[in-house]
DNA sequence: GGGCATTCTTTCGTGTGCGAAATATTCGCA
DNA sequence: TGCGAATATTTCGCACACGAAAGAATGCCC
């Protein structure tokens, strides 16, 4: 194959890929930076607010459901629920079914607080989204989710553990 | 205007919504976990081995600076500094046009580890980009491009404190 | 029925990550 | 000159965040 002005097609690319990972870092940082100012007018963090916020959604969790739907460690979530505790918001409960297993139930407290503020994770995100046309955003899930999928296929996806895969 | 099925666009748009948030989510936390695992494998962690990369693409940097690309505060950044000084990975230096400047620069061994493992910040992401045809990736380009500036305008953007707007 | 793998949670040590206050240096300007 | 505002970095206190190991309870299976 001939030479082909490929290094200037890469580079036109490049700057595009840059500029897609920086968007993405920065709609991720500015969500979590504003959930967090957010929760600051409430006296709380911003994990704080969205363990609130899962617990008034869903009900009663477990710890590691919890950690699960935020999505972090499970000793990361002991140590939120601690000062949660500490601080009136949840009590920690043992299933009566399971007794390994800790339900974190809001208080009265909690719950009131969970009523003032209702957020999404990830609000000006969505916010933001509302703004833009339907089809843009049909566009915007079609392509991410090749993305996804992508990503995916490279990590291996074995779920880091579970399943090996077997076809 | 009379009744339409606007709950039910609602219920199918939020769904997408969600989606996109998601992945988003998805590609952030997977871009993190991958970097942090190939650092392992160095004996660094995450957010040494970007500082690594960066200073050995754009030479010795001022801690603003550096804290400025990692999109973290000064602060944080004086702490990992601290670190990767104690494991001999950069020293740092004092300015001499400026005093109040401290430089960082990587050491030998740190400019030997950077030719080993030569990393973009959120590679797999990148690397994922690689694989979607060039119109998606200007098509994803162009939508999240609109979703940022509109979370811009939301959000106020006067840098969180600069040029109080004036027009 | 007793032990052993499994599951759920906590503990521990270390490393970010932030914001407010302290420190050091430079710059503008009266 | 000399002093107060501005800039650069560090210190401090707190809250995540993770992984490895310990602790507690369950279930399986011989």
């Amino acid at each position: 194959m001939p030479g082909e002005p490929r290094s200037l097609l890469h580079a036109k690319r490049k700057r595009t890929v840059d500029a897609i990972v920086e968007t993405v870092i920065y709609l991720y940082t500015e969500s979590r930076r504003l959930t967090k100012e957010r929760a600051r007018a409430y006296g709380l963090t911003g994990p704080q607010l969205t363990v609130i916020s899962i617990l008034s959604q869903l009900g009663d969790l477990s710890l590691s459901s919890l950690s699960e739907r935020i999505k972090a460690q499970n000793s990361t979530v002991t140590g939120i629920i601690d000062r949660m505790e500490r601080e009136g918001l949840v009590r920690r409960e043992r299933s009566d079914e399971d007794r390994r297993i800790v339900l974190i139930r809001l208080t009265d407290k909690g719950q009131t607080l969970a009523r003032e503020v209702a957020l999404e994770p990830m609000e000006i995100f969505r916010t933001a989204l509302d703004g833009i046309p339907r089809r843009d955003i049909d566009e915007l899930f079609r392509v991410l989710d090749l993305v996804q999928a992508r990503v995916r296929e490279l990590v291996g996806e074995t779920d880091h553990e579970a399943t090996p895969k077997e076809e």
